[in-house]
DNA sequence: CAAACTCCCTGTTAGC
DNA sequence: TGCTAACAGGGAGTTT
């Protein structure tokens, strides 16, 4: 269950491979998969890009895409005098730089923007372009080196988006927990106007960006905040904590390359989880049972004596 | 406006 | 043992 901290760990284990490749085609076997545009434009846009960079909002990845040569793939016309691009501003483009992709992102502005969203299954693999398909490769781009990027995705949730904005998606969504413009002041503003149960506050996308069920529930075990607790009953104090928590949290999976789930999406990651997953087995600090409940349609753990319903 | 619910998928697991 | 049904889960979209 790929959340903010394995989102992060995958775009920074993508960045020296795919930066500055060119994609050359786009292959796929699931329609739905491709969120906008169709499926068909989707294919017949994305080749004789070049990725500029690739960062993180929430949980997608954003890949920057430069604009296509004049000679794109599907414009082919041997010989004659072929048709020139209306569009000037390809005149204007300067070729894709070599290097960093700091570089790269000054030398060529992005006219559009890949986007990924891994929901909870999906993975990210760069393999050469012969390597057989593994059952549940989706969507493939191939790359100008030979390799290929896939999106392997067993349930089929995940998404793709090519945009002109990535705003088009991310737009609604609420803060970046771990930017500096996210204060404190900020999210008690945020958390004392809300009636509901804090925990499905925390997973509100459009509330507090990257966030899921793992961290939700890790972040509240940290702050030792009961997950049913409504929002807007917690003490100046309390919410601090939870602010503190939330960050700590994430910034230590980042760490620690995000939670090697049996599901698995990021190979590898060192964070282990304090509660979530862990039922009947000991509190880490209480040596207490940790116990599991459903709060709005998602498992929920908690430690019952260090987070009480009521009270400190 | 916010909260609650529905739906998309399939591997895994609980239940008979 | 073998089969079926329930379940998990992100989050957009829809309903309440």
């Amino acid at each position: 269950m790929p959340e903010l901290p394995e989102v992060e760990t995958m775009v920074r284990r993508l960045r020296g491979p795919i930066v500055g490749r060119t994609i050359v085609g786009v292959s796929l076997d699931w329609n739905r998969m491709v969120g906008r545009p169709t499926p068909a434009e989707f294919r017949r846009q994305l080749p004789g890009r070049t990725v500029l960079s690739i960062d993180r909002r929430a949980k997608y990845l954003v890949f920057a895409l430069s604009e296509r040569p004049e000679q794109s793939a599907t414009r082919s016309t041997p010989g004659g005098p072929g048709h020139v691009p209306c569009d000037a501003r390809v005149a204007r483009q300067a070729p894709p730089h070599r290097g960093g992709y700091g570089q790269a992102a000054r030398a060529a502005t992005p006219t559009h923007f890949l986007l990924i969203h891994l929901k909870m299954s999906g993975r990210l693999n760069v393999v050469a372009g012969d390597e057989p398909l593994n059952k549940h490769d989706h969507v493939i781009f191939d790359l100008d080196d030979g390799r290929q990027l896939r999106f392997n995705d067993v349930r089929k949730f995940g998404r793709v988006y090519l945009l002109n904005d990535p705003e088009e998606v991310t737009g609604k969504h609420g803060p970046e927990p771990l930017d500096p413009a996210f204060t404190l002041l900020n999210f008690r503003k945020l958390v004392k106007s809300r009636s509901g149960a804090i925990k499905p506050l925390l997973l509100n996308q459009t509330f507090l960006a990257g966030v899921g069920n793992i961290y939700a529930d890790e972040s509240l075990w940290r702050a030792k905040i009961h997950p049913l607790r409504k929002a807007a009953s917690l003490k100046a104090a309390e919410i601090a904590a939870l602010y503190r928590s939330i960050r700590q949290t994430l910034r230590q999976a980042i760490r620690d390359q995000g939670t090697d789930a049996g599901d698995g999406v990021v190979a590898g990651g060192d964070y282990r989880p304090r509660v979530y997953g862990r039922e009947g087995r000991p509190c880490q600090r209480c040596h207490q049972p940790i116990r599991k409940i459903t709060v709005g349609q998602r498992g929920t753990h908690y430690c019952a004596r260090c987070q009480p319903k009521r009270g400190q």
